[in-house]
Parts: structure tokens; sequence; C-alpha cells
DNA sequence: CTGTTAGCGCTTTCAT
DNA sequence: ATGAAAGCGCTAACAG
């Protein structure tokens, strides 16, 4: 039925030690004989069980990848980086789905310990002391994925959420903005987000400075959201912490009477595929999203083969593309 | 270090046989040695090994995910799907991406083997024998997702494509266009879109269709593409074979100084985010992206749990809504 | 350079 | 209702 190195073995006339040799190149074996395995192998369409090898060996090359919702597109960009370094060092990915809930996030980080992924690669919203505690306890090197570790306890890929937020305000500024308002998801809900509001209060005046919610930092939300904060006060320069947030915000304006760029600028997070599909094309602050995924599962394999690490928490930089909406 | 299932036999002062029965709950165990055991489980904190029981009972409650490319919007969205009932029935899924290249695709086809995983969705852009030949010699329950296998030899979830096309053009047809563009990708690349193309020539006399094809389906790509059709002759409806494709359209025309949809009018297919969220809304076949995985992954369990499977290939119902490009 | 022999941590007969 | 024991298919000492 399923072919076994047993029978690689008979097949071969080795040992089932050497076959396991010329698997994995894990001591020298004669030209001759390799070739003999080598042969026996292609015969019978040998193909090795990972399962049999990871309980043995006690490495399944398998990483575990929870992130909020593969469906955002953000998210999906990420994840496409990390599963092509990750097949670049032969490994899989298990992917699951958080939700951003804590009790789902903590349960599935035990589950990836059984499952006895070598890696996990993390993204969430809100990093807060039960992950932390799950993760020391499931003893798996983890590396954190546009995710803010604010204590630095582990590992982490990341932009300057508060540069970046700086460099937005200051952009609008130097473009002559008076009124800006910052279109974000509700407090508290992101750290993220939360950093670069931050890196705005720098900057701006407070006193010029306006912040409008967006329930989930949905579009639907966020278009209402943005109109009767257009009605209540004078606005001339939006930054939007998402390219949805970002279109909201366009439509709004313009339901409002108003033009884009000449009377309210506005530049926005992230740089999907939207921001260029849509009129006016949106200048944003440019995030390395499948960066964010390849350098992220590369440095957990650097963790994984024992490579040196010089830095334990990567800042990625962030960039404006200027285009038609400021 | 690690605790087994024999820890846990000895600390409950049992064999680990019956700690194995507790945990799987496949035999009757008498109620008070019950407690005893799970009482030990959790006061040493235990977790089963995955792996080891993958290979003892040769269930790795794993399945293969192989999709052309998560980033992508309307993949993201299957997957999503995919996950959340795979979870519901206590399934990890391992996500990779083939890019649509065949070769990587049989190639992943065996790793999947070689990871053990219960079942496959698989997801491609044009099936092709080497599929079915690598689906067979893998033995594994496979399920196709979003994709047509003509000879329906493989369990599917898909829409009926052609018809879709066909009501597409209908639609249009039915609101006085008199020359109707198809955009779509290159022919061959995808047996969807050549399905709506087949659709859309039942209705549309041939020679008021004019086909438009844009590189990698990407908008891109599109807008030139369009631009030209638009000058080399008259269209005043215009079908695209995705919401991407579709913006496309809009804006070609837009740029054409024309107006949507009082000169053209524009219907998309799929109805990610994106349709809605420009302007003006587009108006779409709607493709159940969600269910697709969901209803994929809810057929696997069929298979996987020995339940009755009335329908090998199921047919999603698509349809139009109605918005402002039409 | 190659073979022998223990396990890895669990499920699953087969007894009792 | 519970225990003993034999694998699952492979890796990894340890010999030779």
């Amino acid at each position: 039925m399923t072919v076994t190195i047993y029978d690689v073995a008979r097949e071969a006339k080795v040992s089932m030690a050497t076959v396991s040799r010329v698997l994995n190149g894990t001591a020298v074996v004669k030209e001759d004989t390799k070739k003999r395995v080598q042969d026996a192998i292609s015969k019978l369409g040998y193909r090795p069980n990972a399962v049999a090898r990871g309980l043995a060996s006690k490495k399944t090359r398998t990483i575990g990848v929870i992130v909020p919702d593969v469906s955002a597109a953000f998210v999906a960009e990420v994840v496409r980086g990390i599963e092509d370094i990750a097949t670049m060092y032969d490994y899989h990915i298990i992917l699951t789905n958080s939700d951003s809930q804590l009790n789902r996030e903590i349960d599935l980080i035990g589950t990836m310990w059984e499952k006895q992924v070598d890696g996990l690669i993390y993204m969430t919203d809100r990093l807060q002391k039960e992950h932390v505690d799950a993760f020391e306890d499931a003893q798996i090197p983890v590396v954190l994925c546009a995710t803010e570790d604010p204590e630095r306890r582990i590992p982490s890929v990341n932009i300057d959420n508060r540069r970046a937020g700086a460099d937005a305000g200051t952009y609008l500024l130097e473009r002559g903005c008076k009124h800006i308002a910052f279109v974000t998801t509700p407090e508290g809900s992101s750290v993220l987000a939360d950093r670069r509001w931050t890196g705005l209060l720098s900057c701006v005046p407070a006193e010029e400075l306006a912040r409008i919610e967006a329930h989930d930092g949905r579009y639907e939300y966020a278009l209402p959201a943005v109109k009767s904060a257009l009605q209540a006060q004078p606005i001339d320069g939006i930054v939007a912490t998402s390219d949805e947030l970002g279109l909201a915000a366009i439509h709004a304006v313009q339901d409002a009477g108003l033009k884009v760029p000449e009377n309210v600028k506005i530049i926005a997070f992230d740089n999907t595929r939207l921001a260029n599909m849509v009129r006016p094309e949106m200048t944003v602050i440019a995030q390395p999203m499948y960066d964010f995924g390849a350098v992220s599962m590369r440095l957990l394999t650097k963790f994984l083969l024992d490579e040196p690490v010089e830095n334990y928490s990567v800042t990625l930089l962030h960039n404006i593309v200027e285009r038609e909406s400021t």
C-alpha cells in the first residue's frame, strides 16, 4: 500500500538508516550506494512521511501563522510574503484567523503547540500580557508581524508608526493645511493607529487636529463619520489610517461639494492596490506589506537555524508615494 | 520537560490507554477514573501531541489548501471561508500559493501528501490532466473550489459561469445596449472566463460583441486596453470578468469623456469590497466567494466523515446586484 | 561508510 | 471498564 523507508531499504539492499542518510544528507554515503537508494526511491515512488519525520526529529517544518483576518487586503499581502519565504526555506504554514479576539488567540497559540509548529508568526491589533504569557509557556519561537510589543520582549517586524504619523502630518502642513483630521479606528482598538496619532500630535498643534473614528475601520462607517465632521468644523487636510478609510474620506469630501485635493488634501496609510485604482489616485504612506511577512518569516528562520541575529526588532522603512489626492 | 500521555497516566494511576480513551471519548470510562484523568491533565497542563497522534491514527486533522495567490481579494475571501469551516470541524489548513504554475501545483500536491493532509481544497485557473493524475496517485480526497473540471471527475463547488455570462449580457441588452464588450484575461488563461464568454456569445449577436483582453487581469493593463477599444469601435455596454477590470473599464470610459452609466453601462463580476467602494458603485454579478470556501470545506468534511453526499458538483447561485454603473 | 537498535508520543487491538 | 503491548514511519545515537 503505502511505501515506507523500509521498502526502499529492501529494494536498494541497504539499511533504512542509509536511506535516511541519503534522504537527509546527514552523513556521507558512498556514491554507488547513494545511487542505488535513489533509484529505489524513484522506482517505488517513495515519499517520506513528514508526520513520522516530525515525531522522530521533533521538527515539523511547519510554522503557525495567526492573523486577525486573511480577507483583509493588508493581511493577505503579508501572508503572501510569509508563505513565499517559508517556501524558500522549505517550511509550510498553518494559517488561522483570530478576529483579534483574545481568547481565541490564546487558544490558537495552544493548538499551534499541539501541532508542534517549529515557530509562530503573530499578528494582532493589540498585544497583551496574556499573549506574552502564552508564548512563553508554549516555548515556541515567535515573531510579531506588523504588531507592536511596547516592552520589546518579543522579536518583531514593524515600521516606525509614530514617525510615519508625524511624516503624514508634516506633509500636509508643508502643503498649507491648517485644519487636519485623522480618520481612524476607535481609540484603543489598534496600537499602530494610536502610535500614528501620537506622531500626528507631535507635529500638528492639538487645536488644529480633529479625530474621526470609524467602527471597525470600515468604509461604510467612515463615510458618514467624515461627512458630519466636515459639517461640524473646517477641515483642509486628512490623514487616514488605511486606504479604505482614505477612500471614504475622499468620497465624503466630494459629497460635501468640495474637491480633492484643491479644498481638502488626503493622505492615507498602506498603499494596497486600492490606492492607485481609485480616482483621484491616493497619496499614501506606503507600508511594506509583503516585506512585513517576508522579513518576519526570514527572521524566524534565523531563530530556527540558529543564525546570529543582530536585531530583534526590525524596523522597516515607510515612504510617501505622492499621487493625486494631495 | 514536555509532559506526555504517560505522565498523565502515572499521575492519575491508570494506564495510558485509559488516558487516551478519555481524551478521545473512544470508549466508556468510569466516571470516577475519568475525573481522575481530567484532573491529572489539568494539573500537569498536558496537551496531546498532534504529530504523534497523526502518526498513530493516520489522521492529521489538517487539510491542504492550494490557491493561485492569497493576496488576490477574491482568493483571500475564499480562504477565509475555508478556514472558518475548517475550524468548525476542528481542522487546520496548510496554505500554499501556486501562482497557477502547473509544475509548482503538481509539486505541491506531492508535498501535501508528504504532510499527510486528510484532504485537499484546490483552486486553479485551468484544471489539466496532470492535476487529475496527481490527485489520483496522491489518494487524497480533493474538492475543487471555484475551479471547473469539464469532465466532472473531481468534486467541485462553483457557480454556473456560462449562465452568469449570459445573465450579464442579457442584463445589458435589456437596458438598451447595442455594442457590448467583454473585458477579460487573455484567452485560455481561465476556464471560468472562457465560460462566461461562451454565455455572452449565446445571447449577444457575435457582431455586436467585442473582446478586450488585459494581461494578468490587472487594472494597469486593462485601462489602456479599454481606452483603445473605445476609440476603435462603438461600445455602450461592458461586461468585466472581475471588479478590478470593471473599475478599469469605468475609468477608461470616463477618460474618453463619456459617462457611466449614461453613455456606457458597466457590469462586473465578483462583488469584492471594491465594487461598492468606488464611484460610481458597480453593478455586479455577485459571486459567493466566502461560500465557495465554506461549502468546499463542508463538502470535504462530508467525505472525511463518510457522510452521504448527494451532489458531487455543487453549483452555487450567483445574483445581480444593481448599483450605479448601469 | 553502513547496519542495529532505540525511541518519538500516541492509537489501537487484544486480553482480562 | 481497564491494562499490556504492538506498532505508526522515521531519526539518531551507537557500533563496527
